[in-house]
DNA sequence: CGACGTCTTGACCGTTGTCAAGTCATGTGG
DNA sequence: CCACATGACTTGACAACGGTCAAGACGTCG
């Protein structure tokens, strides 16, 4: 018991929820706690031997930056999530911190041996995989498919969800994560379009701006039209 | 030895490759051979108990369908991938092969006792799925970022990396595994935009067209500047 | 107060989608 | 054997969505 797991807020939904009390302890002694400020890096792409990482609280984005400086945001990270490529000799991304985030890392040698160690692990992070590969491919299918208020829309309801706790309604009122810049970035708009059909949105009466950040929703069922989803209920 | 893994074409590179012999054979015993002609569906989203499988030959889409009807093309299976949702409840999207394909299929009650069983058989998979969300990730970022002709550069150059056994250089004639339809699909084009783009690559001398499907491979850096790509030699 | 960063708004233009013919190869039935 | 239908592809004209460029509003911090 020298670890702070005890109190981790993600012990029962992390990866290493599945190890028994021991075993986790013996990883997290192998791993190290740290906090993160908002824009700071957890690993850059390219880096060799990046950490491995269980997000405990806050937000992380994974994003490409093409050689003419355009950021690509593939993905974003919520509490208990996982992050880190086991097998790559390199990163192929960076990640960076959203909003203040604590993070529980750990050498990749350290979950390689891990793995071995407790094959409920290996479980565990292949469903994890499992689901991060289906949330990039719903972000694939909605960029490619969806235009721009859709995807926008789409967003929105998904920071709803994110934002409510009770996982299945929508929170009333809450914060974007995001900058402008950053939704251009991962819905492969502009700035300046992300502006705009906001305020669309907002005019059909779908959401309310409360500031730069803040939303608030006034009718969720026609934000699910916009984005051009099936509405979940009867 | 019941089993035809002894002359299976994939028998040291798909995820099975990591099992003993004995165990190999075992798991071989549980699954069995399928063959799919072109268009024909392994399953489709909403299917319950989705089987799994090790692609021998050939090549499989996975794709989604909104409710419009439009087809959205997830990822190319080549041999020796892995399909299928092991912790879903049900499957997410369609999968359906692209040429007459040779599948070592499992229900997905094996495969889950399997990895249990063989931790490495865990690891393997983990593997595979992080590089399927890999290959997601930077398709999502090639149809966010780059313009039509850049998207159909890269993915013609992706078909001659794939056409070419040798994994380190490109194959000079190949057919393109994907309709017209396919690769509008695939990419978040139309028909007629992935048409007139072809000829203006064509035009500007990176390929040849032979004929609905073929391809020669005129000028492969030309391919490579045009993809928006960093060329990758001296 | 002024400078800065973030966001909004407007005018304009280009890429790409839409609609519509038209070509070409293949297969079918008279 | 030829006429015809079918399906995959190409090409053209046009329109619209969203990108680009430019200016301005707003809030925050020095």
């Amino acid at each position: 018991m020298n670890t702070a797991c005890e109190t981790c807020p993600v012990k029962d939904s992390a990866a290493c929820a599945v190890l028994t009390e021991e075993e986790r302890d013996a990883l997290a002694a192998a791993g190290r706690t740290r906090t993160l400020k908002r824009g700071e890096m957890l690993f850059a792409a390219g880096d060799e031997n990046a950490a491995c990482a269980t997000l405990v609280s806050g937000a992380l984005k994974v994003s490409a930056i093409d050689r003419d400086g355009n950021e690509q945001i593939l993905a974003l990270v919520h509490p208990s999530g996982f992050i880190g490529e086991l097998f790559a000799p390199f990163a192929h991304h960076d990640v960076v911190a959203l909003t203040e985030s604590r993070l529980c890392t750990f050498a990749r040698a350290d979950i390689n041996q891990a793995i071995d160690l407790y094959p409920s692990l290996a479980r565990a992070l292949l469903r994890r995989s499992q689901e991060d590969l289906l949330a990039t491919r719903s972000l694939l299918e909605l960029n490619a498919t969806a235009d721009a208020e859709a995807r926008l829309a789409a967003l929105i309801h998904d920071f709803a969800v994110a934002a409510s706790h009770s996982s299945c309604h929508l929170a009333s009122e809450f914060e974007l994560p995001l900058t402008r810049g950053e939704i251009a970035n991962m819905l492969g708009l502009t700035i300046e379009t992300v502006s705009r059909k906001l305020g669309e949105i907002e005019e059909a009466g779908a959401i309310l701006r409360k500031g730069k950040r803040g939303i608030e929703l006034i009718d969720p069922a026609l934000l699910q039209a916009l984005s051009g989803r099936q509405a979940a209920q009867a």
